[in-house]
DNA sequence: CTACAGCTTCTAGCATGCTACGACCAGCCT
DNA sequence: AGGCTGGTCGTAGCATGCTAGAAGCTGTAG
């Protein structure tokens, strides 16, 4: 079932399985050459937390986040990750500032080369360290699986409107706060840098929706 | 499945299904008349809640909440709940005081006649009122989650302590901030309530498994 | 040419068959 | 008598059978 799970994502992710189109648990399981079973439990799991979307008799549909979704996402987002880094600020844990270090490395020789799945997958690294230093291994996961929603649109937010560097660049201060262990701007930052992915991804879900609202009108009426 | 999902859900409310016993999905799904699949999806799904947990090839086992989970579940609550609260104050919904109050009589009429089951579901209810002025659909359905996992627990609790009529005296200052349009004091209200409860919490789980942490070495390390 | 009706062909979802494997128990050997 | 070993039982997990029902197509009638 793990197996089915990790296909389908890495289905989605190198874009073999699209938005929108109708796909069955027949096909699927025929294709990765097991059962229908635990690729329905699979499937349910995603269904879960959003990705897909089971319709009666007719098959599944991968969802793309609708704007206020992603809006909502990063409130939560914001909730539990600022908090996080402030303990993490002002926690005195002696392998935090070589573990963020690097971590911030990795991104770089990633970013350096322009591999954006090890980018993500080192950024998605950092973040985890982060809620990790502040030990609470739930608001860990809860925010594991909300990114996990977003990546989708992330993997193609990153090389349109802001480069691998640009995002790296967000992540220093924040860094170097905690390193520091300077709380409010360690916080300050992280606050900068979600708010900066999140309405960038708000803006890409408007135009892939082609709706007329406007980031602000959505961002303001969640966070 | 859903039918599934309740019945487990309630087994494991009125004491039919106890935490440490073994249960297997063959037993619960000839006890409920239906076949193994939909009993098994369901209790995958409680599993990844963490109200279970399978072990392999033996059967299942209902857990209890660790006393530094409790902790760490309200952490997220305080951090999601804390916003929340303020939103209500300040959005200005005309429906909105109709609710709350409808809401908290409901309340009050369940713990005058003692009836623990509508009085949690009521709570939920009035959580779920603030949560959902805030205008987070993610956030809400986040916190109806963890307020699941630590409802097993929740039950016991309440005539140990804190009447119901106490809980519902903390909840009186927090409808009454948000109908006053008062934020700081919503908040601060909401506050109290969470880390009453959560700490209550906390000493219980710290009870049953005979525990000689304190509560306040527990809470700190999170909130 | 168009509208409609019936049929074929999909599907999810539930039920059931099947297998590998760990736990537990009884009986044997030392 | 005590420890070990073989066998039996029960389990999760995967595979497959089965059914009701919706979508879409095809052929026919108007």
């Amino acid at each position: 079932m793990e197996q089915a799970i990790a296909a389908v994502r890495a289905a989605i992710d190198d874009g073999r399985m699209k938005p929108g189109v109708k796909y069955s648990v027949y096909q699927l399981a025929e294709g990765l050459g097991i059962s229908r079973t635990p690729v329905r439990d699979a499937l349910l799991r995603l269904e879960e937390v959003g990705l897909i979307k089971f319709e009666a008799r007719q098959g599944f549909r991968i969802l793309l986040p609708q704007p206020k979704e992603i809006a909502e996402i990063f409130a939560v987002r914001l909730a539990l990750e600022l908090p996080a880094v402030r303990k993490a600020a002002t926690a005195d844990d002696p392998a935090l500032p070589a573990a963020l270090l690097q971590q911030q490395r990795l991104m770089r020789d990633a970013a350096a080369v322009g591999n954006e799945h090890q980018f993500a997958h080192h950024d998605l690294g950092l973040h985890d360290l982060i809620l990790d230093a502040a030990d609470n291994s739930r608001a860990r996961a809860i925010v594991k699986t909300l990114r996990e929603t977003t990546r989708l649109l992330g993997a193609n937010t990153a090389d349109k409107t802001r480069t691998l560097t640009d995002i790296d660049d967000e992540h220093t201060p924040v860094i170097d706060a905690i390193i520091a262990g300077d709380p409010d701007k360690a916080e300050a930052a992280m606050r900068q840098h979600l708010e900066n992915t999140g309405r960038l991804l708000v803006a890409q879900a408007l135009r892939t929706e082609a709706s007329d609202r406007s980031v602000d009108e959505i961002w303001s009426t969640v966070v």
